[in-house]
DNA sequence: TGTACATCAGTGAACGCGCGTTCACTGATGTAC
DNA sequence: TGTACATCAGTGAACGCGCGTTCACTGATGTAC
């Protein structure tokens, strides 16, 4: 059956919302396109009428998580955008949570064009949240080291098993230290 | 045909090791059974003679990776260690490089004796380079943060395309940040 | 505005392929006499 | 020490399965008259 265009357009937006969440739960070797499709609300059949292959919906999903993740903390307190970042919660959600700490090493993994959205969408973050009182230099400096170290607590903390202490023991110890670091004129 | 149990012995390692060299590469995912015992010599039959599982050299080769890399930042000047850590050369050799920075995004989606091996190779590492002048307690908290800034910033500057100013950027901005704040004391 | 036809998003069966795993077999090693 | 036999690491074909991708088909939408 045919759908209407607007239709179409909110189906295709819908399976790269889905993916995103997915992709970041389970990587991009973790899910298939018939489990994408389907959690979706779609049989797989119809995945190559919105994209070209799996590697472009990987793109297109990256993108759009990195997009809303830049959009969420604009413009947002820093010091708490690091207590959300570097927190149990995050740590345990990827799905609602960051798509460079969910995907980053997949990411290293897959053609030029998927690696090309992930640095885009670092740039982004790297203009989306404020910081002032420095020189232009110095506060990309600061942000870049701001978001790695965040983004190695992560990853390392997700390495541990799930309820381990060093798991939680990372998470803690790096969360002081990057906010113990942060320009005291954010802090307000 | 029967083989010594001496050779028994050293084919068994050299799969692991050929095997923790090549996931760092390609991923958990990203390589096959039949693959890793060809890179080592072998038919992809005589796998499970030594292993019961892909999961089970999983953990073995982390072990493995983690160990060695234990083993080599033993003693060694941690300033020279941060230094070659947040380099392009490792960046770019992931083969050769820290099987945490490689593979922890990996592990964290693996069964939880895989994750198991990742906080002992941690806890390893934290125990591995020497730093003197502090309570317990801080030396702890440094080194983990170090750790995380370091893996974080190889697995930003991965997931840019390989020749992107970006990903160079974050190594030099990281490594340059990285060694500011390792304490004066083991400076030397 | 009403009707006839073309379009094309979505369906579900099918494709080839590579994966992890299993198995019967081989033949040099290790062991029992 | 020499011989006959059991062991078992390694081989290569085969297994079932799930994957990404393709395709003929459907039927509501959009369009041309």
């Amino acid at each position: 059956m045919k759908v209407s265009k607007a239709q179409v357009q909110a189906n295709r937006a819908h399976i790269v919302e889905t993916a995103s969440k997915l992709f970041r739960e389970h990587g991009y070797d973790g899910i298939g396109i018939a489990d994408l499709m389907g959690a979706a609300g779609f049989t797989h059949g119809g995945f190559y009428k919105h994209f070209g292959s799996k590697a472009d919906l990987m793109a297109e999903a990256a993108v759009h998580g990195l997009a809303q993740s830049a959009e969420e903390s604009q413009g947002i307190d820093l010091a708490a955008f690091v207590k959300y970042y570097v927190s149990r919660e995050h740590r345990d959600g990827p799905g609602q949570g960051c798509t460079l700490a969910a995907l980053c090493a997949d990411a290293s993994r897959q053609p030029a064009f998927v690696k090309e959205t992930f640095a885009a969408g670092i740039e982004r973050q790297l203009g989306a949240t404020e910081l002032d009182g420095d020189s232009e230099r110095e506060e990309r400096a600061r942000k870049i080291n701001t978001m790695a170290h965040a983004v190695g607590a992560i990853v390392l903390s997700r390495a541990c098993p799930d309820d381990s202490a060093l798991a939680q023991e990372i998470l803690d110890l790096c969360r002081e230290q990057i906010l113990a670091t942060l320009p005291p004129a954010v802090a307000r």
